[in-house]
DNA sequence: AGGCGCATAGCAAGCGCTTACCATCCGCAG
DNA sequence: CTGCGGATGGTAAGCGCTTGCTATGCGCCT
């Protein structure tokens, strides 16, 4: 039925270690002896089995990236770097080494699962982007899974997510604390006073971290910050329209929306529009990401632009071990402010 | 070293085969037995060793998502689509099927070796999504792999795809010529003659079916089709604002520009705007495929609305066998024309 | 001419798991 | 009290490939 090493060696006259020889170039094959072998591969349209070969030499090249969402291009940007790195098919010519995203949709259940199937792949290594779960339970269950990983010798690398320290894994985050304190500090000097924010779902890193730091510069201003300006929601734009509609009831005199996200934040400028108002002239809008559409928003978005592309290509590297990780493990990677025409005076 | 089956059986004083029939509760095993098992491997963090276990039982829960650009929406949000029929972790308790997506990045070579990789890996199943190279050297070789893994029992789905005829591959084709003539119909009812348009990269079957409805529409209203007016760029935005320029240099008096696709719509917008061109007052622009951003872009853009979604979570569920094939392994999605605020009549 | 060493090729022992088939053990019918 | 069938558990034969070690053949040195 289908075709073994076996039959390809009996076609081409030579032993099955022959053909194994050939086809993983680690051995010298004489020039007569690999063509017959290549010859006979190709009439037979054989395949490697890749299970059996993955458990003779007990390795494989199951490079895993894990991301939350992968609908969003914060995401997909990140993985899409992480992955021009790995090689894939078409980076060395015998490099079969194989990327594969999975998306976990947030949950840290899936991303449990997905990490114990890559582990019974034998992964060669993993990254992991985007913001984790604050849950303590799972952080638990994700640093000793992480633990093990690397301890089975799969590299870890972590993209936009804080250490987990102990378990190995370098870390290159992203300091949304920072990034968050600036995009406020921004509409502070604007003049602005009641500033709205939509802070993404509850219990995430990056979530809390942004608000973190915005709340740093509302204090560091002596500015009051009032419970009623935060609104939690999760990272969509048909939910920072929602976010932003209950914001608009709660505080009708607010003068800046603060979006923890782009996307959030387009759906927040649609939210506003949609109830006359106008931006900046009446309520300004801010960002964070910079994604590639924020800048063809209307008006174009202000926002904290991330280098996920850099970051990526960067833990796309590390993961592969071509490039040697930052000392101690851990590297945080800043952002910087874009101004825009969504954020102005306050009316 | 690494922990195996006989480890856990010697614990558990049982023997590997019931160690594997209590994992894998294909086979009646005693409650006691059971749990004996249980909490050894639990003592024991046992974790099976996939190729292993795919060796011996010689299938595999691989599901092989295929796009060509990660890092676009458009195929995010089907492969997102795909994934959540899949299951994944998290789909059923036992349900360890893994949905990988592998980024091929439009290039055939790549698309070949992914399909290669996940049939050494014998795959379950394969989504392929979004347009295709035309080379007709690769189409073959695609088919030619295509037929080869349906033959071995693996699913081939193709979404938003042209089929492939004789591979046994299921067929969800969107209906690129109609949306594009419906678009360029809109244009010219609103009076536009001169009508720019960005047609994506050349040699990949989703330009050219758009391109031949947008010339159809033309043809069907005697309107003279000027080469000048169609420009070639990649599906990026960054290409979309070049192309604009070119097309604004060869056709200064174009009212309209008709893009390929969202994104590069996007692009347009920002070339034109950078030249002081008002949208539609100056010149009316429009997209394809309707994705989240584009009702929010400055003004909202009139595109056609693809059910990326609809159709991704179909694929998904021909593709575990859970829903039944269309007649004949082909079915056409249709696209439905949405007019927002990025076309008017001409000046 | 004899021997040595290098370049090749083959042998065979697994890698860790699944599963067909067989062995037990027990309860209960006869 | 014996025998039989169902419910469990064990035995062992691979699954297809990799690789350490051994065997072979040949050119060339002394």
């Amino acid at each position: 039925m289908t075709v073994t090493l076996a039959d390809v060696a009996a076609r081409a006259q030579v032993s099955p270690a022959t053909v194994s020889r050939v086809l993983n170039g680690n051995y010298p094959v004489a020039v007569a002896t690999r063509e017959r072998v290549l010859r006979a591969v190709d009439d037979l349209d054989y395949v490697l089995n890749g299970p059996a070969s993955a458990l003779a030499a007990a390795t494989s090249d199951l490079v895993g990236i894990l991301v939350n969402d992968i609908a969003d291009p914060f995401f997909g940007i990140m993985a899409s770097a992480v992955q021009s790195e790995i090689g894939g098919p078409g980076g060395r010519a015998g490099g079969e080494r194989m990327a594969v995203v999975c998306n976990t949709g947030g949950s840290p259940e899936r991303e449990l699962t997905y990490l114990t199937l890559l582990q019974r792949q034998r992964a060669a290594a993993v990254v992991l982007t985007g913001g984790a779960s604050e849950d303590p339970e799972h952080a638990d269950a994700i640093a000793r899974k992480l633990r093990r990983l690397t301890e089975a010798g799969t590299r870890v690398v972590l993209c936009g997510r804080p250490p987990v320290p102990d378990t190995g894994a370098v870390a290159l985050t992203f300091d949304n604390r920072g990034g968050g304190r600036r995009l406020t500090e921004h509409l502070l000097r604007l003049g602005h006073r009641r500033i709205g924010y939509l802070a993404g779902p509850e219990g995430r890193t990056t979530t809390r971290h942004r608000l973190e730091g915005h709340r740093e510069a509302l204090a560091a201003h002596g500015v009051e910050d009032d419970p009623a300006l935060t609104v939690h929601s999760p990272y969509d734009r048909r939910s920072g329209y929602d976010a932003t509609d209950e914001l608009l009831r709660r505080a009708p005199d607010l003068t800046a929306v603060l979006a923890a996200n782009d996307t959030v934040a387009l759906g927040a400028g649609a939210a506003l529009r949609d109830k006359g108002l106008r931006i900046p002239a009446d309520v300004s809008v801010a960002g964070f990401d910079d994604l590639p559409f924020s800048i063809d928003a209307s008006p174009a978005l202000t926002t904290v632009r991330l280098p996920l592309q850099e970051a990526g290509a960067r833990a796309g590297r590390i993961a592969m071990g071509k490039e040697e990780p930052p000392p101690g493990g851990v590297a945080t990677v800043h952002g910087e402010l874009m101004v825009r025409g969504s954020t102005g005076g306050p009316r």
